[in-house]
DNA sequence: AATGAATGAGACTTCATTCAT
DNA sequence: AATGAATGAAGTCTCATTCAT
């Protein structure tokens, strides 16, 4: 047994706790936001001690930025599924809105974290977040492309659905309605969009 | 005329320091947010000693409550004005996303801390923020009652539209485009209003 | 009525806050100690604010000494009242620990204060706290100088009296015995005091 | 052996500081009481800064009942071995009210605050402090069992002897006459107990 | 990779007191 | 005699981060 561990490749056995301080991380910065939530907190909820999160993030931003690249990750993962099973434009871009406010409102916490956490309120970090967060955007911007639109109707396009379903993460309230069917919703408010898409 | 002479000075005197006291903390609020403001940043900004501002508010939070206040009462009037400047309801509700919007990104500092400052973010004070939120966005409820849609769809137009307007603060860089011709092209996009509104 | 006001004694109408101030205060402090008790609380309880307790005590410490004055007149009267009305020696000792455990542990606020809030908590006022403390138990000097034993007896006693009296107030609950009873239970226990005393 | 060498460094280490920080904590709060003390010079008396105090304790309220639990146990021990010296009930208890009284006066400023700083005073941590006193009475409670008188009496007697020795503290100057020979002094005076005892 | 103690700055808040009015 | 705002110092405590071990 001790052998086995010993044979494990290093990079395995180095970043063990890598996992459980990300996810810990995540859970707490969507529940309590990024000033909300203290090193101690997190390194508290992972079962370790403070000093041992600086082993594994140079800093409390540089924790924010990994939970936000895997929260892009994660979201984008659900999206592109949700997209490649639909072939008419329109649909695609239904199906990405779907995908998109579900994991904003039911998914990962690190996913949450996107939209629970804005680049604004971390300085330090501003602009990779944003970064990060524009990398994952770009998605909907290809798929609006793909419409008959002028650009700036697609710019607005854009702008409209996606401040719609981020903002739901603030009145949201889990019970009533499935994210999903809230999102075929919104789209249905949509003119540029035909009727069949949802 | 005694009274008077007596009475105007003290209630000049009693109030002379709390709207540069309110400016200061919305103008940090809406640039820094919540977290990011301190008492001692704000005391500067108004020219006091930090203590100083415990005569006017008894927290921080409650400071930020008068803020909110402030800001719904400045943004409703705008909003009202706008509104009652029209008839027909879709064009009422029309013009008031375009005065919200301006409100929110071209306002007052203390309108935009509205949705600078998330509730969430301010647990102390959440509930307060909620109420207070509530009651400026029942606007939005009472112009949308008066158009000819089933209930879910109403419902469903206001989170869009607000959602989209709220979130607009995230993205929006002066100079572009204004906020009226922003949410007026977001208006256009909604099939359950006639193209003629805007 | 106006015309009545005016006719007050000048003292009378200059003193006319400083009685509900002392009261305030000695129900605080009695409560909650001397550095319990801010000056805003007892201004608050007497329904002035803080400027004007300046107008009547210099500071907090003296306010307290005022306080005392007045505990150590009301024990005083007290106990004199009750010794006066005997004439045996170890009988008016008697009733002198009788009133004085009434006194702190049923009695005004301000007797109350006199056990409550120590020398050696105020340094500023210390001295003049000891000074009127003393001033008062030399009553207990006087009467135990009466009876008929040795110096340093006699000095042990008065300490082992007041002290455990006093130190009642720490450990007293009122509804169970009243303090007339448990002093009488004390005494009966000094064998220097014929069993007749109580 | 690889264990013990490693697992000594580190549990001296660990506790390294706490020693003398508990050790300046009853120094000062003997001197100057709970509220008369500040963090700051504690952490300054124990070569601290202020936030390292939190490394130890939670807060200045477990700080002091880490004293006062202390307290109790060096007060305790001296008066365990006093009594474990005598048979007679009578001599253990009154050699337990010397060495109780010994401590107060004389004794390990640990001791000296259970006197020094009331439960009363400390609200936060009232209940936890009268729970740590009445664990370290209950050793009188037992002393007195042991004496052949009706349960009245025996309340009454400890009642009378914890009040008159802990007074002390508050009357006490070294030099004039020894702990020790006070408390003879005292218990001379009771008449439940034997004259031999002393 | 981890520990736990420590730092140093800064957080919000309280308080006795002062003072112009 | 009173007001209410202000001061200035000090209060407890938190936090991201560092570092010897």
């Amino acid at each position: 047994m001790t052998a086995t561990l010993l044979a494990l490749p290093r990079a395995t056995r180095q970043n063990s706790r890598r996992r459980p301080l990300l996810d810990a991380a995540a859970a707490l910065f969507r529940k309590a936001g990024y000033p909300g939530t203290s090193i101690r907190d997190i390194s508290a909820a992972a079962a370790m001690t403070p000093g041992a999160v600086y082993s594994h993030f140079p800093s409390k931003a540089e924790l924010l930025v990994a939970v936000y690249a895997e929260g892009v990750a994660r979201i984008a993962e659900r999206v592109d599924d949700a997209t490649q099973r639909e072939r008419d434009p329109a649909k695609r871009l239904a199906a990405a809105c779907e995908a998109h406010l579900s994991a904003l409102l039911d998914g990962s916490d690190h996913a949450q974290v996107l939209v629970r956490v804005l680049p604004r309120d971390v300085p330090e970090a501003a602009e990779e977040l944003d970064r990060l967060r524009e990398s994952y955007e770009a998605r909907f911007r290809l798929l609006i492309d793909d419409l008959d639109l002028d650009g700036e109707t697609k710019r607005s396009l854009r702008l409209l659905l996606l401040g719609a379903l981020n903002w739901a993460q603030v009145w949201y309230r889990p019970g009533r309605k499935s994210p999903k069917a809230l999102a075929k919703r919104f789209l249905s408010l949509i003119n540029v969009l035909p009727a069949t898409v949802t």
